[in-house]
RNA sequence: GGGGGUGUGGCGCAAUUGGUUAGCGUACCAGACUGUCGAUCUGGUGGUUGCGGGUUCGAGUCCCGUCACCCUCGCCA
């Protein structure tokens, strides 16, 4: 083991000209071997980098067999000089490619076996063996780069925050089940059989909590986790930034978020991003771009082609707008030249999104042509083309269907179209969505808060909520969007007492039953809660895109499947019996043929 | 929960219409080589084609089921 009194003198990837002379002591992974007979090569990559080690005619006799021994991703120490390499012998694509250490011992620390997959910075294995051995996948330089602008990113926040008088404090992991929202992780408590700890699905409660408490200034680079099904770009457990003020607007909360963002761009990217950023209303949203979270870098704009009576003179589309559909559309500019098997993507996009299709045509200097064309004859038809304002070289695609179903694939359609003709802007942007309905309405009638019940409505509002009304009633709540992501959302909340009563009532929670669901919050909000609101983002997400990650996963240190476990731990794992029978339990599982076990091997 | 895709030595891929002993690259092992940097050259080890059934004279290939992963809709206040 090391002699002397440190480990090493330099990093590896920290060799310069400079240092050309000094007799140095290196720490490292041995990343690649190459032996000329008389001469052999290591490159050793610590953190900082890849140095190429070197044993010659110069070095003692046992140096060359000495690194000739080793094996890839063997741990060792190595003392020797360093020196420049000779004329013609630079790596210029390598910092320390102008120096080489001649080697005068080697000692390895700690042997590698055969490995599961090559370290090579160049991807090659699959994604899942990449996360069963994590601590290889780390050792590539493009995942530790991705560690490193992550760490990065979270002191330009904590930094920014901390500037403006944010106190960072840590709430609970273990709390309480709260009755809305997604499906809790449970723990089960051992001292109260019978009762269960909740992983927090947010901070929500116990931010506002600290509101109450007179902070003033919270935020918290948050875990939250939530039992539901995973997509591309979701975990099951997910790091966001989250904050909550005192005594502001929502011209506070912006302006607080943009610097924050605005920060985080120029820190970490050295990217400026313009602010204030956009702004848009979402019934705005909803009626240009058929979405709450556009994609303003496509400059494409939806039409409503249902005219002025409700009847458009097509029997295909009057009869879906008899039952209350929509027929929207909108022209893709010159994208007449689109092929036949782009325009079937088009189309296939829509029938994924769970219409049943869309229907286009191609406007030429002669009329249309195409599917929609013969529906399009006479006065009717050339009103239908006036209202998308189309030009010949256009594409027109509309959707006809009911308005939940239209509303998605008018999006997925209106995405598609604009990658394949190749519409999609260069500059990123920000926007914020405003005015997002209070309650939205279920498949089955029934209006429930769009955010959370604690969400204030619009004060304009507050009347018409008050007389029972629910369809277009706006909430203080806002999103805010990065060319067509949803990375976070917020709201100003409910301080009053009687507002919150009458937002209960609406939503059909009596006072009573408001008491035993949300008894802490309410209880709090009895000793005088200050006006506050806040935003919390998803910061997975966000880094994934900003650091140019090709998954969310990538941004991730350890991180689990679409199916929620861990390859590396293999966790969900089962827990022997006696583990169960402390915290009284019994498990009753469904016959799987061997599937369900109570028994840890 | 629904739909789609993938699964072949450690890893990346191939294998004709269902047809001989499942090939190639890389890694690994051994040897050669005095300037490489994903070194090169020579030789070698390594496979129950995810798993289970079925069709067939014969299955990596076709069928059914199942598992894992990826994508997607539902879901995620």
């Amino acid at each position: 083991m090391s002699t002397s009194a440190s480990w090493r003198t330099h990093r590896c990837g920290d060799l310069r000209a400079e240092h050309i002379g000094e007799k140095v002591q290196l720490c490292g992974w041995a990343a690649n071997r190459r032996d000329h007979g008389g001469v052999f090569f290591v490159d050793l990559r610590d953190r900082a980098g890849l140095v190429q080690l070197i044993a010659d005619e110069d070095a003692p006799a046992e140096a060359g067999p000495a690194l000739d021994a080793l094996h890839a991703e063997d741990v060792i120490q190595i003392t020797g000089t360093v020196r420049p390499r000779i004329a013609g012998q630079k790596n210029e694509d390598r910092d320390t490619g102008e120096v080489e250490v001649l080697v005068e011992t080697v000692q390895v620390l700690s042997h590698a076996q055969r490995l599961p997959f090559e370290v090579l910075d160049e991807l090659d294995a699959p994604e899942q063996l990449r996360m069963k051995h994590r601590y290889l996948d780390l050792r590539r330089a493009p995942m530790k780069r991705l560690m490193e602008l992550r760490s990065r990113a979270n002191h330009s926040i904590r930094t920014t925050l901390q500037g403006r008088d944010f106190i960072e404090v840590e709430t609970p992991m273990m709390t309480r089940s709260t009755p809305e929202g997604a499906r809790d992780y449970l723990v089960p408590s051992r001292v109260k059989p019978g009762s269960w700890y909740a992983l927090p699905q947010s901070p929500q409660v116990f931010k506002q909590l600290c509101m109450v408490g007179g902070l003033d200034r919270y935020f918290q680079i948050a875990r939250c986790m939530r039992d539901e099904d995973l997509r591309a770009d979701r975990q099951p457990e997910f790091t966001q930034l989250d904050l909550e003020m005192s005594f502001v607007t929502e011209e506070d909360v912006y302006a607080l978020v943009e610097a924050v963002v605005v920060a985080l761009y120029r820190d970490v990217l050295g990217r400026e991003l313009s602010a204030p950023f956009e702004r848009m209303p979402y019934a705005e949203a909803i009626q240009k771009y058929a979405s709450d979270k556009p994609d303003l870098r496509i400059p494409i704009e939806i039409v409503d082609l249902a005219g002025p009576g409700g009847q458009l003179g097509f029997m295909v589309f009057d009869g879906v707008l008899e039952k209350g559909g929509w027929v929207r559309g909108f022209r893709v500019p010159g994208g007449a030249s689109l092929s036949r098997k782009q325009i079937d993507q088009i189309e296939q996009a829509a029938k994924d999104a769970g219409a049943g299709g869309a229907a286009w045509c191609k406007v030429t200097e002669d009329g249309a042509t195409g599917p929609l064309s013969r529906f399009l004859e006479g006065d009717a038809g050339a009103a239908f083309l006036a209202a998308l304002e189309a030009q010949p070289g256009d594409l027109v695609v509309t959707i006809a269907d009911l308005p939940r179903r239209a509303l998605v694939a008018l999006d997925a359609v209106r995405r598609k179209a604009a990658e394949l003709a190749e519409m999609v802007g260069e500059a990123d942007r920000l926007v914020w969505i405003t005015e997002f309905p209070l309650f939205e309405e279920s498949d089955e009638g029934e209006w429930h808060p769009a955010h959370h019940p604690f969400t204030s409505p619009v004060l304009e509002d507050v009347e018409a909520l008050a007389a029972g009304q629910k369809d277009g009633v706006r909430s203080r709540a806002y999103d805010l969007v990065l060319n067509g992501v949803e990375l976070g959302s917020g709201s100003i909340r409910i301080h009053d007492r009687d507002l919150q009563q009458t937002l209960f009532s609406a939503i059909g929670i009596p006072p009573e039953e408001a008491e035993v669901r949300f008894t802490h919050l309410m209880e709090a909000f009895r000793y005088g809660a200050p006006p506050h609101g806040g935003f919390a983002i998803g910061l997975d997400r966000l880094y994934a895109l900003m650091f140019g990650a090709a998954s969310i996963r990538d941004v991730i240190a350890f991180p689990k499947t679409a199916s929620g476990s861990c390859p590396l731990t293999e966790a969900p794992a089962p827990v022997d019996s006696e583990q169960l029978a402390e915290l009284g339990l019994a498990l009753d599982l469904p016959d799987t043929d061997g599937n369900a076990s109570t028994d840890a091997p």
